[in-house]
DNA sequence: CATGAATGAGGTTTCATTCAT
DNA sequence: AATGAATGAAACCTCATTCAT
């Protein structure tokens, strides 16, 4: 791929996550305008916008696992566990509308976003391994519901525009249920 | 306002209901077709696609609400709590569609909704109100984390397509977390 | 349907057999605009530029078969014969170009075309037995092949862009080899 | 022009026959990726589409006329003209589709295409002279409706998809009428 | 009051053609 | 000279909304 191309794939990319980042129902022209690129240009490096979109996603799920396998090397495996969780929660808003332009653009998900999700799950089991070795989590707790737990927060979070202050007792309920001791 | 007219109303909005909860993405005329009426006569009863929308999410959370209410005067304020709570994240799904519809219509909410929401959450507060007097849940959770919770849950449950076995999982870890007896 | 609904209609027929009568390339919006309507209405009528070509192809046919139809009771069955061939070839030109519109676009012929189409096969099948059995045309040229050549009388007649005379000259020795008396 | 260059002019002029022969709304990318040049190069080679087309129909033309210059020295000058007609009349299919996509552009006629259809119909003249003073072909048929003739007959078999006995009955029709002892 | 046709403003996508490498 | 990326004009089609019946 040439330089400028590369160059102009990126300038779309991340036009396109802060244009989809702020309305899920943004058009193309848009995202083209903000990239400084014609149109044409957008629909060369994505045949689609479907195609746009899971770019964006598969992005974002990417860098989110990148952040959890840096943490995954953490001194202290509870608290990264816990950070995690929390810059997850916090960061969640604009990865959201993005996921509802897709499923409002009528795609489930495409093979690249299915990988970096099962990527994202995987790297965060990891930090639940560890955390609940170290004695940080309860260890009756599988990964499934704690992602499942984990996508909740976010959502949560994200709808009802939460203040930060709530936002960090309603993560301190969540880690409570997470921590070991409890008869459930 | 006639007969008749009311009867559309309530066609219109049942058909409202289905179609947009299956696809947020639906037009208009979808909604028309299924309530067996002309596409003007939506109009009439809904001037702008956004009001049908939000007469939609407005009509279930008035449900929701209603349910709180009737599930307040229960005998046992903790298992009403979290019957209630149980309920709402298992009928989230097409709840949530709504609101996504909503959403990307650029509409934050109107004034009747913001005022069934408000409902809504003052229900839910009244069972939480009880349930924490009968020492069901620690009272040192609020009211805002624990409904950003609620919402949280829910939508979490419906984006990854939940089975039913984890999202009991996850509810209980959500439930342990409510439950007293923890220092946080 | 409605009074002005088919008003409509038809002036969008008229329109698009004009339009692309002059021109296979023609776009949807110069029918539109030559009718007078709103280009939606136009797709309204005809959901696909393909459907919209089927139509004025449809029709063309349908015109030709009705003109068969009269022929058949003519009194001189031969001279009705090669009156209807004469009159099909010197109106080729722009149904011509329809149905190089047609395949253009794509498509080999829809549902409506090929029975239109294989209506006027029928009526000009009548004409030429009628003229066989009077003994103006040879009885062992059979349909396919009388057929195939009105086709291609037209199509020549168009392609070159004939001069009637010439266009004479060439019916002259079509007509000769249909002519009974002959060998092959 | 360099040796490399020629080679690609003509590896686009051999891609562009076919893709066009199959569908004459093909794209220009096509043909250069059928080639294998990038599709600069097509353009470096031929400016425009329409230049592109009418380089491959006046190749097509060009064979057909040496084609005819051939078989104008064959022994038998009335075997020599049924023989190219019915050649042309048999292969007429791709050439069409060309002949299509040069109407379908807006384009009637290049210079070298108008000199090379010339060209053919000279050739084709000589076939006839030579069958009409052989006493193969009667003499009071003129070279412009013998060639109306030819391109109808090839254009009537193509459109129509004919079986090849059905289109061998045609031409038996065709024939008889070109043959003398007539008296139209 | 209900209907369905008409509208025009966009949205996505394609393509011939031009530039920078 | 050859490449492939960029372009913008246009094509087809959809949809929320307004009129005429």
């Amino acid at each position: 791929m040439r330089a400028d191309a590369r160059d102009n794939r990126l300038r779309i990319l991340t036009a396109a996550e802060e244009v989809f980042g702020a309305s899920p129902a943004a058009s193309t022209e848009d995202v083209a305008k903000l990239a400084g690129v014609g149109i044409a240009t957008v629909f060369r490096h994505f045949p689609t916008k479907v195609e746009l979109l899971e770019a964006v996603y598969t992005l974002r799920l990417e860098r989110l696992r990148d952040r959890a396998a840096e943490l995954a090397v953490a001194a202290d495996p509870g608290e990264a566990f816990f950070e995690f969780f929390g810059q997850v929660v916090a960061e969640a808003g604009s990865k959201l509308a993005i996921a509802e332009a897709l499923t409002a653009a009528g795609s489930v998900a495409g093979e690249d976003a299915r990988r970096a999700g099962a990527g994202l799950r995987q790297a965060f089991g990891e930090l639940l391994d560890r955390a609940q070795q170290s004695g940080a989590v309860r260890v009756d707790a599988a990964l499934p519901e704690v992602y499942a737990l984990l996508i909740g927060a976010s959502r949560g979070a994200t709808a009802t525009a939460l203040e930060p202050e709530v936002r960090n007792r309603m993560l301190a309920l969540v880690y409570d249920g997470l921590r070991p001791g409890r008869s459930s």
